[in-house]
DNA sequence: AAATTCAGTTGATGTAGGTCAACTTTATTT
DNA sequence: AAATAAAGTTGACCTACATCAACTGAATTT
C-alpha cells in the first residue's frame, strides 16, 4: 500500500469514495518527514495544518503555569494530530506537537480542507463524522478521569493501547494519565510483584 | 421570538439559512416540556434524541462503580444536551440526563437528523461545526482538569458560567469540577472570608 | 403547618498521589 | 568508546482533597 492509499483507506472507513474524490484528496495532502524531537505545532503560532500519521509517533502537550508538561494526545500510525483548538478556529496555538520518533505524515492545510468540505458534501460528511468521534473520545476520557483512580486509568490505558505504552517515554504517559512519573514508576513496580 | 425562532437563530450563528431550510428544520424538531427531576436519557436505553434547551436546565451524569454521581455536562438555554456517545453511535446510553428545573426543549430524533444532514450540504456543515466546537470544548476541559487545582477550576467556572453557578445544586457543580460537595462547601467558606 | 426528604455545613481523621533530592540506567552525541 | 544528556527509580516526607459522621437549614410533600 502506498502512503496515499493508507489515507484513502482511512477515509473509506467512513464513506466510500469515487475515483475523482480520491484524486482530489490526494492532491490536497502533502507528504512530509519529521525528525524525532521536531515540533510541528508551537504555542503562539497558528496551527496551519492537520496531520495524518503514516509512520512514527507524536504527542501534543501543554505547559502549565507551574512549568509542568501535560500530555493531551498521542498519535501513532493512522491517527490524526494537531492543536485542534488552534486549527479549527485558526487562532494561536497553546500546545506543542512534537515527534517522538522519526516520522512520516500527510498534512493538509486549513484552506485546502475548507475547500474540500465546501465543494463536496461527502467530504463534509467525513469531517463531521471525524469530529463527532473525537468528541465521543474526549468525553470518554473526561469520564475516566472523573471516575477512576490512577491505577485503574493506567490499567485501562495499557489494555486499550498496548502499542502506545511500550513506545512512548514513561513520563509522557504519566502526564497523559494525570499523575507524576515518580508515581507511575512506583505503580509499575508495585504491579510487577 | 417564538420557540422555533430561537432554534433558527442558533443555527444561523453558524451559517445563514434559506426560507425552505428554515421550514425543514422546524418540521424536524418537536417541542416538549420536561418536569423537574424527569429523565430524558437513561443508561441501557439508546438516546434517540438530541435536545436543544429553550427554557430550564439539565445535567448529564454517570454513576461510577462506587456509586458516586459524576456530572459530565450542564445545559441551560441555547445549549444542546444528550448522551452523545449513545446518540451518535445509536448504542445503549451510559448516562442519565435529568431536568434540574421545569424545562422546555426542542428535540430531534436520530433518523430525522440523518435525513437533514444527508439531504442538504448546509445542514451537514452546521452539524460538523457543532461537533468541532464540542471537541474543542471538551479538550479545554481535559486541559483544565489536568493543569489546575480544585480552587482554580472552581474560580474559572464561576467566572465563565455565573448563570449556571447560582442555578444548580452545589453537589452537581462539585461533581462536575471533580471533587466532593464537602470540599466545595469548605472552599466557598474559605473564599468568603 | 407538620412531616419528610433533600441539600449544605462543619469537625475529626485518613490517604492517594505529590514533591524534592539523590541515584541508576539507558540513549544520544562526539 | 567515552562523554553527556535524558529517562527512570527509590526514599523520606508532605498536602490537597476524601471520607465518615453528626448537625443545620431549605424545599417538597402530605
Amino acid at each position: 500500500m502506498t502512503e496515499y492509499e493508507k489515507l484513502i483507506a482511512h477515509f473509506e472507513k467512513y464513506v466510500s469514495l469515487s475515483k475523482d474524490e480520491k484524486e482530489r484528496l490526494i492532491s490536497s495532502f502533502n507528504l512530509i518527514k519529521v525528525k524525532k524531537r521536531q515540533f510541528i505545532v508551537q504555542p503562539n503560532f497558528v496551527a496551519k495544518h492537520r496531520y495524518f500519521v503514516l509512520k512514527g509517533a507524536f504527542r501534543t502537550y501543554v505547559v502549565s503555569n507551574e512549568g509542568e508538561e501535560h500530555t493531551i494526545q498521542f498519535a501513532i500510525e493512522d491517527w490524526w494530530i494537531s492543536d485542534y483548538n488552534s486549527y479549527i478556529f485558526q487562532q494561536p496555538a497553546t500546545m506543542f506537537v512534537v515527534a517522538l520518533e522519526n516520522s512520516t505524515v500527510l498534512q493538509i492545510d486549513y484552506t485546502s480542507e475548507q475547500k474540500l468540505k465546501s465543494s463536496n458534501h461527502t467530504f463534509e460528511t467525513i469531517f463531521r463524522m471525524m469530529a463527532e468521534r473525537s468528541t465521543a473520545f474526549m468525553q470518554r476520557r473526561i469520564i475516566t478521569n472523573l471516575t477512576k483512580s490512577a491505577e485503574e486509568r493506567y490499567n485501562e490505558f495499557i489494555e486499550k493501547y498496548p502499542s502506545i505504552t511500550n513506545r512512548v517515554p514513561q513520563y509522557t504517559l504519566a502526564s497523559y494519565l494525570g499523575f507524576t512519573t515518580e508515581f507511575l514508576s512506583r505503580l509499575r513496580s508495585r504491579l510487577r510483584k
